[in-house]
Order: structure tokens, then C-alpha cells, then sequence
DNA sequence: CAACCCAAGCTTTTT
DNA sequence: GCTTGGGTTG
């Protein structure tokens, strides 16, 4: 290609609505672009040319919601303008873009540079100590309800003072009997800012405090951005979007792009009307869309689109493909959970073997993380590879964050959260007494823990000679670790700390099989440090320091998504995570009532039609084939749950389904085929012998010609109690205890829970669904 | 202060 | 059913 050629030959790639969205580079422009529409092809392109048409690259904000899509985009545009040029691009996820912003400007709030990014564990940690500190009652104020709502107010852009000063939230509190809220809320805040941290949410709260509160800073921004895109803008929240907002306000070349039928996070926080309103902010948006799907056959398209429809509120669009009509949907009914898992592992290896494909050709999707145990057991049987995505993250596990808790300890000593973990992690006799009577001194004393211990023998306290001698070797590792951070690289940095705090030597002698698996994690850290460096040394303004890893993996959850891997392998992952992904071959696991969609999602409407946006990605992630599977019985919490199937499958329209997938399952073989013979009948329904559960019937399924939502069967009907609406104060009878008052209620719907004194034998917590109360009037 | 035992919570999704 | 965290005991 001609580097410094201006006239942007590589149109010829784009059709003409792409075409149209690359050469709108002035003014405001949202992108309504349907799954599979060539919407990030879109997205580089138009970056491209405005580089190739001579705007400088640090001018050019583009904002993603993974730091995957931001990774893929990058090189790709680096294929197209040069590494060089695509290097100084500021292309990242809001939340690495703010962070990054705020290691530059946030000793305007008093941040120093060095800030520790707390994760959720930590942000519970402060919140559950601080809840303990107050004296409240920990199932009342229970952490993560309140670190919950703490986001959501951060995600609005509510401060803690601002919390404080409203009625009307304030009345809310007192009427759900948790008046502290607003003083935890106040509380958290401080500690974090004092431990020169932020958390999550603060990276949208402290960058929106920074651009309001110095106009100068603003202004800065808004004039360095000359032109801002967004990706995903659906799922962009209230902070997110106002920022974007203030950013984009001198220039307002501000590109969105993003599908209202993906928007599947507003439990985060996204503001679906976000996008639904962009055109009332922007009166004179060009408003384009993307509606030719290049992604996945007739059938697919058609299918999807025959769900999404069922949603009220969307956007007008028209997706539809010029590719092969393709196979029809197939259905699977299973009888449990290990029974799909072993339906799914058998056709995906008849499939492979029939067509000749790779592992990577196929997914497997699911709602919940908890249903990967039982594919993986499948999967293992027949010795088929594969990765799963997600689920708890490398960095979340016990003796990784232990050492990236040293990590971050010499970075920002204030990181009381990491004081915390690593102070007797090995042990080294400083128990929690010890901790406590520091945490007191340095409360009464107005300082940090880490000026108590450089300091020890200032404050007289009440801590043997022995321990206090162990704390004063402990400050001097600490302080001889800290001398290297400046000058040397991260690196030698930790393999040091490993090394001297006695990290390895500890989990070396540890030869049960977990012992070995975390030493094992540790050398993988320490790998994955010392790849992070020399990837940092090949770039001109890397940063191989300790202070530019800890930024790197704060934000990076998804540091082992970045596919490839070693080897041919089936991705596992959660739907939420498959968003942005396509796969030849997809199944999508557990099509049941309560599951997908989820319990609490089929009360409400918005809710509910979030869920449908998550079937619909799902169905689109698809470039051939789906096949869709379901279990009449699943363990759940330990136990066997029966289910109805998904409402979502009577709304396929019909003609895109496989007729056999409709037939009962009756007839089953109760033996595995030999593979070969299955190819005529890919859908007859079979069954491994020791699933054959006795107890299960074999009724007609509900939907056989269903068009719409069959009614629930006896068995739903049969199985779920009814829960009469209590109230505090009402009489109740339990079966066994009797007749008793009730005292308190947390919790909704079936969940509920009830505090009841009964007249015998005292008062008891019971769960609704499964107490069968009867009210008493 | 460490080792052991038991209870609770988890199972909606994540930067 | 499994993991985590808290509490109790030695």
C-alpha cells in the first residue's frame, strides 16, 4: 500500500452504506449497524482515512468497550496506515482511556499518579470492614447490596454529597430500614481516596469530577479530540455518555455506532436510550445504517430477526443477507443437564469429523458460567480440546492477587487492601490482633498504616517485642523492594519479591494437588510479567516498569481471551462474552424457563426484552449453523430443578427450525449411534443409556405447532409454591413450627426471605419458596 | 496465632 | 454441590 497516498482506494472493500459511514467524517453521525454488518470493518476504515487524509493519529479518540476490540482494531488499522502511525492512535476501553487520563491530570483531585485500581474484591473487602468498624449488621448492610448500589450512583454521576443531600433517596433508605447508606457511601469514598485508589466506577466518576470541575483540563481534551467514535454505544451508561458528550463539544465530529438489539448490559448501568435518543442530542446527526449482514445464512438472519421483533422498543432496521439459505435450526430436548452436555460433545464430533472442521470452528454458548462444569465433562469424555472464557479470572485466584498484592503494596503504600493480603501471606506471626491495633493507631493518628510501621517505635503500642520485631522486618523488605521499582523492570521486580518474601519457597512445599496448581500460577504470573516486559521494551515509549504492568492488567480481565492460545480448541464462554465474536458452528446451551431468560428478568418487561437481545446476539454469533439444546431437569444449587422450555424457542419462527427437531423425543434409541450413520438424521433426538432418568415422563413437548407461549404444564405448576404477599406483622402457620408473627422480610419475589417468630419454638429464617406458608388472617 | 470446622452464599451477565 | 469466610478451639 502507498503510505502517504490520499485518495482511499480501499473502498472498493465497502458497499455503499459502509462506504457512506466511512466518508461521514464531519459532524455528528450514529451507525445503526445490524449483527454480522461489517460495523467494526466500518469503524477502521474511517479511522484510517481520516489518518491517511493527514490528521494526526493522538487526535483521534476511539472508545470500545473491550480492550479485545480495541487490540483487533488497532492492528488492523496498523495494516493499513503502518505500526508507527497507529501506535500514538488514543484507542482503548473507557474505562483504560479515563484511567489514563487521570494518571495525567488527577492530582487535580488530589489522585496521586501512581493510584491503585481497586477490583471488585477489594471495593467488598473496604466496604465489609467498614460495615464491621460501624457496628452495623452485616446482613442488613450486606456488602455487595451496597457496593451495588454505590455503582449505580457512580454510574449516574451521584456523589456521595450529592446522595446525602437528596430527600428523596435518603426517605428510600429509611424505608428500607438501611438509614447508613448514605454515611457507608460517604465512608467508602473517603477510604478509597485516602488509599489512593479508585475503583471501577470511580474511572467514570473522577474523569467526569475532573472535566467539570477544571475547565481548563476540559478544554484541553476537548481541543486535543478532534475526532471521537464510540463502539457499542448501546451499552454506554449515564457517566459514559456524558463524558463523551463534554469531550465531543468543541469539534462534535463524534461518530456512534452500535445495535439498540445488542444492548445486553443495563444491569452495569447502560442506558439503552442512549442510542435511542442520540438523534434528539444531535438534531442534525447523519443517521446511516448498516442492515446487510455478511455474517450468517438466510436461516439465521431470519430466525433472529423473527425473535428480535418480538421486542417493543427498538430501532428501525431491516437486516437481511445475500448468503446461502444454510441449514435449518436444530432443537435438542434433553433430559438433564449432563445428558445435553452429552448431546452437544456428540454432535460436535460427528460434525467435525463429517466436515472436516477444527475445534475453533465451534462454540458453545450458555447464560450462566455455572453450566460449564457439565459441557466440560462432555468434552473431556470424548477427548475433544477446549478453552473456556471467562468465568473467575486468572488474576481473581487467592495466590495471584497475593503477589500482584506486593506488586501494587511498593507502587502506592496507602493500598490498604493490599497491606492487608500480603502482611501475613506466608506467614510470618503478624495475626489480625496485630492488624487491628495498627488499623487503630493509624485511625487515631490520622495517618496511613504504612506511616505506623515506618514508624514504629514513635507510637507506643501494645504489641510484643517479638511481633514488633517481625513488623520491622517486614517494613525493611518492603522498603529495600521499593528502592528497585524506579529503575528496574517489573520483571525482576516481582521474581524478587517472589523470591524474598518467600512466596515460592511457601507454595513449593506444598505438594497436594492444589499447592502445585498455585505454585504453577505463580510462575505463570511471573511468565506472563516477563512477557508484558519484553513486549513493552520493543515499543518505543513502552513502559516496562512495575507501575505500567499493575495499569495493564487492572483493566485487562480479559488477558487470557485474546483467542488463539495454544492449540485447536471449542470455545466455551457466556453469551455476554461471545458479543463481538463469530463462529462457524454454535450450540447454545440451557433454553429453559428461569435459566434463559433468567428468574428475575420474566417479571419485567425491559428486563425481558434485554434478555431477548441476549438470545438474539447469541443466535448471530452463528456464521452456518445453531444448534439449540435444552434439559428438562438441571442441578442447581445441589439439586435437580425441573424446567420448562425457553419461551424464546416458540418465538423462532417455525420455517427456520428443523422439522425433527420438533418431534418428542419418545422414541429414543437409548444407545449412541455409531458416527457416521447420524449424518442422515443429524436431529434424531438420542440418548446415553445412564441418563435415562426414570422419573421423567415423556409428554408431547408444549410446543409442537406452538406459535405462541404455551401455558405452564402441571408439572410448573405442580413444582413452584404459591407465596402469599406478606407483610411484617402477619400471621402465618408453618407446617412444622406452627403459628408465628413475621418479624422481617429481605429479598423478592420467591427469594424472599422472612424472619418469623413462631409461638413455640422461637423465631426462624426461612426462605418463601420452599416454607409453604399459609397466611393466617 | 494457627489449624480446623462449619455455615452461608452462590447461579445473570463485567470493565 | 462447592467455595469462601468466619468462628471456635488448641
Amino acid at each position: 500500500m502507498v503510505p502517504n497516498s490520499a485518495v482511499i482506494d480501499y473502498f472498493k472493500a465497502l458497499n455503499e452504506s459502509q462506504r457512506k459511514a466511512v466518508a461521514a467524517t464531519e459532524g455528528p453521525v450514529i451507525v445503526i449497524a445490524g449483527a454480522g454488518a461489517g460495523k467494526t470493518r466500518v469503524l477502521t476504515y474511517r479511522i484510517a482515512q481520516l489518518m491517511k487524509g493527514g490528521i494526526d493519529a493522538f487526535r483521534i479518540l476511539a472508545l470500545t468497550f473491550t480492550n479485545k476490540a480495541a487490540r483487533e482494531m488497532r492492528e488492523r488499522i496498523a495494516q493499513m496506515v503502518g505500526v508507527s502511525e497507529a501506535k500514538n492512535l488514543w484507542m482503548g476501553t473507557f474505562h483504560s482511556v479515563f484511567a489514563r487520563i487521570l494518571r495525567a491530570e488527577g492530582h487535580h483531585l488530589g489522585y496521586p499518579s501512581h493510584f491503585t485500581i481497586y477490583d471488585t474484591q477489594d471495593s467488598v473487602s473496604v466496604l465489609t470492614q467498614l460495615i464491621k468498624e460501624k457496628k452495623l449488621d452485616k446482613d442488613v448492610y450486606k456488602p455487595k447490596l451496597i457496593l451495588a448500589r454505590i455503582s449505580q450512583f457512580k454510574n449516574n454521576l451521584i456523589t456521595a454529597k450529592a446522595y446525602r443531600r437528596n430527600p428523596e433517596w435518603q426517605a428510600y433508605d429509611q424505608a428500607s430500614k438501611r438509614p447508613k447508606t448514605a454515611e457507608i457511601y460517604t465512608e467508602y469514598a473517603e477510604r478509597c481516596f485516602r488509599a489512593g485508589a479508585m475503583d471501577f466506577d470511580d474511572l467514570l466518576l473522577q474523569t467526569h469530577a475532573l472535566l467539570t470541575r477544571f475547565p481548563a483540563v476540559l478544554a484541553a481534551y476537548q481541543d486535543r479530540f478532534r475526532y471521537l467514535m464510540v463502539d457499542e454505544y448501546q451499552d454506554t451508561n449515564h457517566a459514559q455518555y456524558v463524558i463523551v458528550k463534554a469531550l465531543a463539544a468543541r469539534y462534535e465530529n463524534l461518530c456512534v455506532v452500535g445495535d439498540d438489539a445488542q444492548s445486553i448490559y443495563s444491569f452495569r448501568g447502560a442506558n439503552i436510550r442512549n442510542i435511542l435518543n442520540f438523534q434528539k442530542d444531535y438534531p442534525d446527526a447523519k443517521i446511516l445504517r448498516l442492515e446487510q449482514n455478511y455474517r450468517s445464512t438466510k436461516c439465521i438472519v431470519g430466525a433472529a430477526n423473527s425473535v428480535i421483533k418480538k421486542n417493543r422498543e427498538q430501532l428501525e432496521k431491516n437486516i437481511w443477507t445475500h448468503n446461502q439459505m444454510g441449514k435449518p435450526i436444530q432443537l435438542y430436548r434433553a433430559y438433564s443437564d449432563a445428558e445435553e452436555a452429552a448431546y452437544i460433545a456428540r454432535t460436535l464430533f460427528e460434525e467435525k469429523a463429517y466436515n472436516r472442521l477444527e475445534n475453533s470452528d465451534f462454540a458453545i454458548l450458555y447464560r450462566t458460567n455455572a453450566q460449564s462444569r457439565a459441557l466440560e465433562d462432555a468434552l473431556r469424555k470424548r477427548n475433544i480440546p477446549y478453552r473456556v472464557y471467562g468465568g473467575l479470572s486468572f488474576y481473581k485466584r487467592k495466590e495471584v492477587k497475593d503477589l500482584v498484592s506486593y506488586l501494587r503494596f511498593l507502587v502506592n503504600p496507602a493500598d490498604e487492601e493490599a497491606f492487608a493480603r500480603i502482611i501475613n501471606f506466608p506467614r510470618r506471626g503478624i495475626g489480625q490482633t496485630t492488624v487491628d491495633k495498627l488499623t487503630v493507631a493509624a485511625r487515631q493518628n490520622g495517618v496511613g498504616i504504612y506511616a505506623i510501621l515506618a514508624n514504629l517505635r514513635h507510637y507506643d503500642l501494645p504489641i510484643q517485642a517479638g511481633i514488633q520485631r517481625k513488623l520491622v522486618d517486614f517494613y525493611a523488605m518492603i522498603k529495600s523492594l521499593q528502592t528497585q521499582i524506579a529503575d528496574r523492570h517489573a520483571f525482576d521486580v516481582a521474581k524478587a519479591i517472589a523470591e524474598r518474601a518467600g512466596l515460592l519457597s511457601a507454595l513449593a512445599s506444598d505438594k497436594t494437588p492444589e499447592g502445585v496448581s498455585r505454585y504453577e500460577n505463580i510462575q505463570e504470573l511471573l511468565n506472563g510479567v516477563k512477557g508484558f516486559v519484553n513486549e513493552q521494551q520493543e515499543l518505543v515509549d513502552g513502559d516496562p516498569t512495575l507501575v505500567g504492568f499493575l495499569e495493564n492488567i487492572a483493566l485487562a480481565t480479559d488477558w487470557d481471551k485474546d483467542g488463539k492460545g495454544d492449540g485447536d480448541a471449542v470455545s466455551l464462554m457466556t453469551i455476554h462474552l461471545s458479543k463481538g465474536l463469530e463462529f462457524p458452528y454454535v450450540f447454545i446451551a440451557g433454553l429453559e424457563e428461569n435459566l434463559f431468560p433468567a428468574l428475575l428478568s420474566t417479571h419485567a418487561r425491559p428486563a425481558l426484552e434485554e434478555e431477548r437481545r441476549l438470545f438474539y446476539v447469541a443466535l448471530t454469533r452463528a456464521e452456518k449453523r445453531v444448534f439449540m439444546s435444552y434439559a428438562l431437569s438441571r442441578f442447581r444449587w445441589g439439586r435437580p430443578v425441573d424446567n420448562e422450555p425457553s419461551r424464546f424457542l416458540f418465538e423462532i419462527d417455525e420455517k427456520y427450525l428443523a422439522a425433527t427437531s420438533l418431534k418428542p423425543l419418545a422414541e429414543a434409541t437409548g444407545q449412541d449411534q455409531p458416527s457416521g450413520s447420524a449424518f442422515d438424521h443429524p436431529a434424531r433426538p438420542r440418548h446415553t443409556t445412564g441418563a435415562q432418568g426414570d422419573a421423567i415422563s415423556f409428554e408431547k413437548p408444549t410446543f409442537v405447532n406452538g406459535k405462541s407461549l404455551a401455558p405452564l404444564s402441571d408439572r410448573q405448576s405442580e413444582g413452584r409454591v404459591e407465596i402469599p404477599p406478606l407483610q411484617l406483622g402477619d400471621k402465618v402457620q408453618h407446617k412444622r413450627f406452627g403459628i408465628g408473627v413475621v418479624k422481617s422480610l429481605e429479598g423478592k419475589g420467591a427469594d424472599t426471605r422472612a424472619a418469623i417468630r413462631f409461638d413455640n419454638v422461637g423465631e426462624k429464617k426461612l426462605l418463601l419458596k420452599f416454607a409453604r406458608l399459609r397466611k393466617l388472617t
